[in-house]
RNA sequence: GCCCGGAUAGCUCAGCUGGUAGAGCAACGCUCUUGUAAAGCGUAGGUCAGGAGUUCAAAUCUCCUUCCGGGCUCCA
């Protein structure tokens, strides 16, 4: 007999050749059955494999993070054996667990690609496999049986020859030792070189669904060779599958796309060109108020506002350095008789102009511009998305020049000043990123990098936000802080990002005034808020599902007469509302009551008001709020104090 | 940019293997005058994204272009 030691301390002996399944199985037969694979002394191992005497074991179960990650990476196996068995010529390439689920990467010979009805096929190919209860048996060959066994398949073979020069990195792949490749056995014909572990058995994939297939490429290489991906989500439990359909269904009604349309927002006209959006009159009264919103906090905190144009002279672009680094992101030039002109990809160059418009005094300093900036990106044709990705949108973009004593102090408010904002539009759960120096090229000595990047960190410290650090993430001109929020439906967004800049201050020549009199050189910071104002209203269409609170809402009441007779009063009660500047509108059309109702509550508004005989007499009205109970016979009045106490809480 | 799929009325969609288009909603008109999520009848509305080709005949088949979707890649 040889004994282990489980979780909880405790020692169980087993007989000696059992396997962690036997672990398992002599803990509980439930345990036995939601098994998947084990972790023994820290390491994940097959539940077939052979315990060790003084074994420390704990039992994964496919209620963990870890089992259920296991199962997707067996159900990624499953699948590439199903592709291989309809596609005979078809060759393999990787197949890693993913968040929810899985995907395969094939080549299926010949330029052949998957189309509709394959996805139905394959999965029907999949449930035999699970049928056939095949177990997944690991072996361990050396480097030269290894090519032996994936003789056919040229991909492997690559990743045979990374792994025995010890270069492979995935987890998912192969073994990342120079000796040994392992491999997993479903069956005669199929065999699949792969770290593991895996499941026991195929049958223990029950509840999966085929989702997609895509193109991709050979290590994400665009000059490479292009694959056909297949993906896939596995769960535990056939709830669990169905729930997370289900979330999938309830992000689609939140699409900014379907929303924007359905709620009369904005359009992407095709004769206008691709990514680029028409805002329609509601989409704009939102807008407007955000933007409003957006220039009065940057005026309280003593931002100065500024105007820029859409277009510069080339050099301008040379000398920021933008048509060295960034050219493939601007949109062609045109030639006019005094010049060159761009676009703008950026707003930057034309602050520093006016920094540049007159001699700078330490006293001046931190002096912090802003603008709602339109810019211009020529995003490559399959990039563009709805308004979170588009060819021209608007930043909120704020320029910052600051001394370098006074970077840390600047830095630390500007981030409690984003978190504020952010916080305004319902955003409050956030994760921020900090960026370090990169690795090669890069402006500026290890002194100044270092104070900006502590600065940086000091910042995130004090506005106690959780954030995690991109070691050697930042841009060359500088480390940088990326905030991202999470939405009403727990999806991270990336929003703001606070960028010190070496760079442009050093191109331009930029520089102050000192108390002392000398001149000295400031840093730039980099701040944009929402980031683009197109992305964070369709982030925000997303979060609120169309519901915008009663602040951005583009009609905030309906009114609804309940028969014509009734009109006047309601128009009355619309001017009362108007007067206490609210955003109303009244619907007098001949459709009946219930149908103007559910137009209204359609449209998200708000608050639904419908007057009668009741109300003219009392001089009342029956408030139908959304997302709440119908209350009937509330004066105008109380229904005001109503709101304007609502408005205040948002 | 790459792979796959798509584009038919304002919106959502039907239109099988070729025989020049339909529905529901919306719009408009008439009737109904309504108390909390779809009243009835009628009218109008489409160079089937654009262009070229095959054919006696193209929404339908082929090619090109534009735009959209899902991914890949990209986002100094």
């Amino acid at each position: 007999m040889i004994s282990v030691k489980l979780p909880d301390g405790s020692l169980r002996e087993v007989e000696d050749g059992s396997t962690y399944g036997d672990v398992a199985a002599a803990i509980g037969s439930r345990l036995a059955r939601d098994a998947a694979i084990a972790v023994a002394n820290g390491q994940e191992v097959d539940l077939s494999a052979a315990v060790g005497d003084g074994d420390e074991v704990s039992i994964v179960t496919y209620n963990s993070e870890l089992g259920l990650k296991t199962l997707r990476h067996s159900a990624a196996h499953i699948l590439a054996q199903a592709v291989l068995e309809l596609w005979p010529a078809a060759t393999f390439a990787i197949g890693p667990p993913i968040e929810d689920g899985f995907y395969y990467d094939f080549d299926l010979g010949d330029g052949t690609t998957f189309s509709d009805g394959d996805l139905e096929r394959i999965e029907e190919k999949m449930r035999e496999i699970i049928a056939a209860d095949q177990p997944f048996v690991r072996t361990v060959v050396d480097p030269s049986e290894a090519k032996v066994l994936m003789r056919d398949h040229q991909y492997k073979l690559e990743i045979i020859a990374e792994v025995a020069s010890g270069q492979r990195k995935s987890d998912f792949v192969a073994e990342a030792s120079g000796n040994e490749v392992s491999f997993y056995r479903n069956s005669d014909t199929f065999i699949d070189m792969c770290v593991g572990p895996h499941i026991a058995s195929t049958s223990k994939l029950q509840h999966f669904k085929l989702m997609r297939f895509s193109g991709s490429y050979w290590r994400g290489d665009e000059t490479g060779p292009s694959l056909q991906r297949i993906y896939g989500t596995a769960w535990a439990t056939k709830s669990q599958l169905e729930e997370h359909l289900h979330r999938l269904e309830e992000a689609a009604k939140r699409d900014h796309r379907k929303l924007g349309t359905e709620l009369d927002l904005f359009s992407f006209p095709s004769e206008l060109g691709g990514g680029l959006a028409v805002w329609h009159p509601k989409g704009s009264a939102i807008r407007n108020l955000m933007d409003n919103y957006s220039r009065q906090r940057h005026e309280d905190a003593d931002y100065e506002l500024v105007y820029t144009p859409h277009l510069a002279n080339a050099e301008l672009f040379s000398k920021s350095g933008h048509l060295d680094f960034y050219a493939d992101g601007m949109y062609p030039p045109m030639e006019m008789d005094n010049g060159t002109y761009y676009p703008k990809p950026m707003n930057c160059p034309m602050h520093v102009l006016i920094y540049k418009s007159s001699q700078r005094s330490y006293r001046q300093l931190p002096l912090r511009l802003f603008e709602l900036g339109t810019v211009y990106r020529y995003e490559r044709a399959g990039t563009i998305h709805g308004l979170m990705r588009t060819r021209g949108f608007t930043q909120d973009d704020s320029h910052i020049f600051v001394s370098q004593e006074g970077l840390a102090e600047e830095l630390a408010s500007l981030l409690n000043f984003v978190l504020d904002v952010l916080g305004d539009f319902g955003f409050t759960d956030f994760q921020a990123k900090l960026s370090t120096r990169p690795e090669g090229k890069s402006v500026g000595g290890d002194d100044i990098w270092d104070h900006a990047t502590e600065s940086l960190r000091a910042a995130l410290t004090e506005a106690n936000l959780d954030f995690k650090i991109d070691e050697g993430g930042g841009a060359f001109y500088g480390p940088k802080i990326d905030v991202d929020v999470k939405d009403a439906i727990g999806r991270s967004w990336q929003l703001s990002t606070i960028q010190v800049d070496f760079n442009l201050p050093e191109r331009f020549d930029l520089e102050y005034i000192s108390q002392g009199g000398e001149r000295k050189r400031p840093v730039m910071v980099h701040r944009a808020l929402m980031g683009s104002v197109e992305r964070f209203f369709g982030v925000l269409v997303e979060h609120y599902a169309g519901n915008f609170p009663l602040w951005l809402a583009p009609v905030q009441v309906s009114i609804l007469p309940v028969a014509q007779a009734h009109s006047e009063y309601a128009f009355e009660v619309a001017s009362q509302l108007e007067k206490s500047g609210y955003r109303v509108s009244v619907d007098t059309a001949s459709d009946p009551l219930g149908k103007r109702i559910r137009n209204a509550k359609g449209q998200k508004h708000p608050y639904v008001l419908v007057v009668g005989d009741d109300d003219v007499a009392a001089k009342t009205v029956g408030v139908n709020p959304r997302g709440g109970d119908v209350e009937r016979d509330v004066p105008v009045e109380k229904f005001i104090a109503t709101l304007d106490s609502t408005r205040q809480g948002d």
